[in-house]
DNA sequence: GAGTGGTCTAGACCACGAT
DNA sequence: TCGTGGTCTAGACCACTCG
């Protein structure tokens, strides 16, 4: 049985003592932060921790400056944190939105080709489908239409009806979501899209096509999920990496 | 002056090394890697560097697995790197696709106000806006209105025509990209958009608006791409973090 | 219980930016 | 020249998985 992630370590804490700075203001735009050295002394750890904090920051574009320059505070910086792809509901009260569902549809039946590949199942093989129609301040925002493998589908397949968020309802039943893969691009709205989400058919739809994976390494569950551009978009960080020539690797 | 990169760290040797053993197929779908302390010793180098590498794999999605696992390849995992947010140019390559583009315009311009905004620029100042249609063999595949701030733009205003990678153009010069902020949305193709990119008015577009940094963090470059997005999607990775309740962090 | 990865420490050297 | 962050090492302890 999976148990509960244990205590945050301390590079997390400390990343988020260091968001909170930035985030409340005590470190405005442009202000350079003390030191990596500074900063291990101040809390009184190692400044391989230190480090592991600012990598995180600098990966959400919080942060920049390199070798020889302090880090400093982004201008332009959230002050929420935004990361990107967060689960619906955490991410639509980090933007001071209310999330709000309705579940249309819960079933068991045959997976689509696509979620067929996505999960590794065979052909003809059942999942469990959800249909979600999610809202923010009570205006639709997006459709959502997840598969479910079926031994993870199975609890959501009658009482999850009430639950804003699948992955804590999992979680509290042993079952870890770690990792997913998102696709995106933009589609057309099909005559069910239109009428549910309220636009005219043929209307720009910004589709997110995941998978998502449980600690093991399975997919569990593959969605797709068609936001109104009008509404929400995707926020993305990252750093230019120059190419590494395969030259004579190992003797 | 600002010189050249220096050679390629230990670690992302290492990474290109690893890398090059799962796409080339030597290390299959589903096989787990050897342990970090095999790998300290095969290749002679500190577990903590054998850790930055297979990091960054993991952030690709290419590898799983947490404590006590070994990390093992991910099935489905991309042979080629197909890492987030490339160039366009060196993208394609990498899906084996001929790039292209055709430069439709390069001129001084006054700055839309959404440039302005993103480049920190004073109402009305003026910027070099770049017109250019990329391609995909020969097809339409993309629409990039760029504008970059007046110091680097004027490298661009006239012998870039023939360029296919700004970012290696400047880098000849001394300018070096370091970081870009993305915004993902879907966008109805106007009447300019759908007549270069030769589809109906109206048709759903995946656009990315992209600011992006030179070394020191300054904006030196916005753009707004839009993509057909039958030709075009966007590949994402990330792992689940549970939240850091700030709990009397600090004394 | 043995093996493994996650975390954390302490220290070193170097490349780079600022002065 | 000096301070800084990037890189790399060596070693330690713990949480977790697996047989």
């Amino acid at each position: 049985m999976s148990s509960q992630p244990g205590p945050p370590p301390l590079h997390r804490k400390l990343e988020a003592e260091l968001r909170s700075r930035i985030s409340t203001g005590r470190w405005r735009a442009g202000t350079s932060l003390p030191s990596e050295a500074a900063l291990s002394s101040e809390f009184g750890v190692s400044r391989g921790t230190v480090r592991q904090a600012l990598t995180s920051l600098r990966d959400e574009g919080l942060l920049f400056g390199g070798r020889g320059r302090r880090p400093t505070v982004r201008s332009g910086a959230k002050s929420q944190p935004l990361s990107t792809f967060l689960p619906f509901a955490e991410w639509a009260r980090q933007e001071n939105l209310n999330p709000g569902q309705r579940t249309l549809e819960a079933a068991r039946r045959e997976a689509s080709a696509e979620a067929c590949c996505a999960l590794e199942l065979p052909d003809g093989a059942f999942v469990v489908n959800i249909l979600r129609l999610r809202l923010l301040d009570g205006e639709a925002a997006m459709l959502e239409r997840s598969s479910f493998v079926l031994d993870v589908g199975r609890y959501l397949a009658d009482s999850h009806a009430g639950t804003e968020s699948i992955v804590e309802f999992l979680g509290e039943r042993g079952i870890w979501l770690e990792s997913a893969h998102h696709t995106v691009d933009a589609i057309a709205a099909s005559t069910a899209d239109a009428q549910l989400l309220g636009v005219d058919i043929g209307a720009p739809l910004l589709r997110e096509r995941r998978t998502t994976y449980d600690s093991g390494g399975r997919p569990v569950e593959y969605s797709d999920d068609r936001y109104l551009p009008t509404l929400t978009n995707f926020s993305i960080e990252n750093r230019v990496r120059g190419p590494v020539p395969l030259t004579g690797q190992r003797a």
